[in-house]
DNA sequence: CACTTGACCTGTCCGC
DNA sequence: TGCGGACAGGTCAAGT
């Protein structure tokens, strides 16, 4: 389900919801979803929220960490009804609930003492120090690559998913498919504003609105209403007119205008 | 080492 | 209506 705006949204909403709550008890509907030891959860405080890449930490008041990745179908909803596909429920002193759910079991939440999972993550996108420079200099190490797939790559820059990577590439007018070896300095300079302006609104939209993604209110984003080809393949293209075309890349459905992205 | 493919799951949609 | 296949926003391990 979520990419950075995503996850960012999902973040800012759910700090001022439960941090300063105790957890009272963890309901674990779906053992593979939840890895850890509940007795170290249960009694504690939520202190504070973070998100890195595409993962929430959420910090307890006994040092220990719970790590969330919701990768393609999970979900966060405060104070909603469980459903077939929900997977954990983390019940608060207050009251209030968290349900976990995740149709398609990828996800998981992990109990965590160390920050170790990130170690291999690339920069985040939409920090002050990720300059031009450090951008090019991370896209480099992936000469071979098809643009699109290296900026899904999460060692290269973290944050960045299939919908972001798909209008990155068609807002700096680049065909998917090139290799970065083969990239002028130029585009990589439009491929590097347009990467911070999609995320950034995307951001500011809540994040997208697909099958799955809701924020912690269980209300969808506005994003994809304003994307350029990501789900509109066949269909003609925003800018140009032309039909766009569909094709596959590092296993992941890519759209783009043949008439725009050169 | 660089890069690609398949597997993990469940649900939905599309064509026959 | 039913069935099979393709596909879905992510990431690993295993393969070439």
């Amino acid at each position: 389900m979520p990419e950075l705006p995503e996850v960012e949204t999902i973040k800012v909403g759910l700090s001022k919801k439960i941090v300063g709550l105790k957890i009272k008890k963890v309901e674990v509907l779906s053992p593979k979803s939840f890895l850890g030891d509940i007795k170290d959860v249960e009694g504690r405080k939520v202190t504070d929220i973070i998100r890195r890449a595409k993962m929430l930490s959420i910090t307890l008041d006994n040092d220990l960490k719970l790590l969330i990745h919701l990768k393609m179908s999970g979900q966060l909803i405060l104070d909603g009804v469980p459903t077939k596909s929900t997977r954990v429920i983390f019940h608060f002193e207050d009251g209030t609930k968290l349900l976990f759910n995740d149709q398609r079991k990828f996800g998981w939440i992990k109990v965590i003492s160390d920050d170790s999972h990130f170690d291999k993550l690339g920069p985040e996108p939409l920090e002050k120090d990720f300059t031009y420079e450090v951008f090019k200099t991370q896209i480099l190490k992936r000469k071979n690559t098809p643009i699109k797939v290296v900026l899904l790559d999460q060692e290269i820059i973290s944050g960045i998913g299939n919908i972001y990577a798909c209008e990155a590439v068609f807002i700096s007018k680049i065909d998917p498919r090139r290799k970065v070896s083969d990239l002028k300095d130029i585009e990589l300079k439009n491929l590097y504003k347009a990467v911070v302006e999609v995320l950034q609104k995307g951001v500011n939209l809540g994040g997208s609105s697909s099958v799955h993604y809701v924020n912690i209110e269980g209300v969808r984003g506005t994003f994809l209403e304003e994307a350029f080809v990501y789900k509109r393949e066949y269909k003609p293209c925003k800018v140009c007119g032309t039909t766009l075309e569909k094709l596959k890349l590092g296993g992941r459905g890519t759209a783009f205008c043949p008439n725009c992205q050169k």
